[in-house]
DNA sequence: ACAAGAAACTTTATCTCTGAAGTCTTCAGG
DNA sequence: CCTGAAGACTTCAGAGATAAAGTTTCTTGT
């Protein structure tokens, strides 16, 4: 197992420190404590992810599912929500949002009907299994959420937070929601 | 106008704090301030792509682009790694990566060429041309990243900056890269 | 009333990613 | 030297997303 040319052996991912040393050799003016702070923020969100996702297949529902019940309890009861609202609210397409809602109904965590009101809306609605699942992942993602932050201390927790508020009010306010939807990832 | 039945005028999307006395109502065990730095860091992270993004539109590039430019900078000179080491470190699968890098490679933001010491190994680098547009892509980022943080004093960034890596060094080393790619977003 | 126009979803075509199968090269024995 | 096994990338089929066009159902001006 000589390995002549190309890489050697274990390239796997850079050490953030190492990451952040590398964007100051290749491009000078960046501040290194700014870089430091996105990147984590970054990499931070990214495992998490992975996280949630781990616990999400053994409930055996997507990422993407859990996104939509996330969004129906959080409007509480009855838990009913247009597609289209959906769809603005998760940054999707309202098409994304009809073929979710498709394999959703399917699997019966949600149900789909016409507004009788107004038959030109639909009305989304979690069902008791809905719901019963979103209680299922929500236990499993609270307890790795209080892992993860088990090493802060009460302080640093409340800093955290309103030091994170505030950024997020200062993106937010910057990006009105203007154009509609959010673009990319979640 | 009257919007009859489904929902009022403006849903939009949830105040954060009003998202957390959501999750509180429907799920009275959860606690309120780990919930409030998660959420935060979820939606910070989204709206950081989209700025991320729209910046990349202008310079007429992708986000996916994006992500295989800055794996080839942070390597250094040469600027050269192979499609499977591409693909584990941007947490794809190599199927994936020969796609993307044809774009890349018709684009001219990289080269792919067949490594002659070991005829296995497939090189790609990056071109003058690509390491221009990562340039490009620095700047408007920093910018950006500057601008993010300027409500925060210095001691506030070096307290975050320790803060979140901590955290991630906590789920790195729960998460040791072990199964291989890291799915999900990015 | 009635027709033009707006709204809210759905459908269709295209793109990108994943997972599995396939191809080509190198290495280790017999 | 030849064969089997392993490694690295590519190809192929299927799932899910976007963008644009299409449908159906209100709403509004005359």
């Amino acid at each position: 197992m000589t390995a002549a040319a190309g890489s050697p052996g274990a390239p796997q991912e850079l050490d953030l420190d190492e990451q952040i040393a590398a964007y100051q050799r290749e491009f000078p003016e960046v501040d290194p404590q700014v870089e430091k702070v996105v990147t984590a923020l970054g990499r931070l969100n990214r495992r998490m992810n992975v996280a949630y996702g781990r616990q999400l297949v053994d409930l055996g529902i997507s990422n993407s599912e859990w996104e939509v019940l996330k969004a129906l309890v959080v409007v509480g009861r009855p838990y009913r929500l247009g597609p289209g609202d959906l769809a603005k609210r998760l940054g999707l397409t309202p098409a994304a949002m009809t073929h979710r809602i498709d394999r959703m109904v399917a699997e019966g965590l949600v149900t789909r009907d016409r507004d009788e009101a107004n038959r030109v809306r639909v009305i989304v609605e979690l069902t008791d299994e809905g719901r019963e699942k979103w209680l299922q992942t929500m236990r499993l993602a609270a307890a790795f959420e209080d892992e993860l932050l088990q090493d802060l201390t009460p302080v640093e927790r409340a800093a955290l937070g309103e030091i994170l508020t505030r950024l997020l009010r200062r993106v937010e306010s910057s990006q009105p929601d203007a154009g509609g939807r959010l673009e990319d990832l979640d």
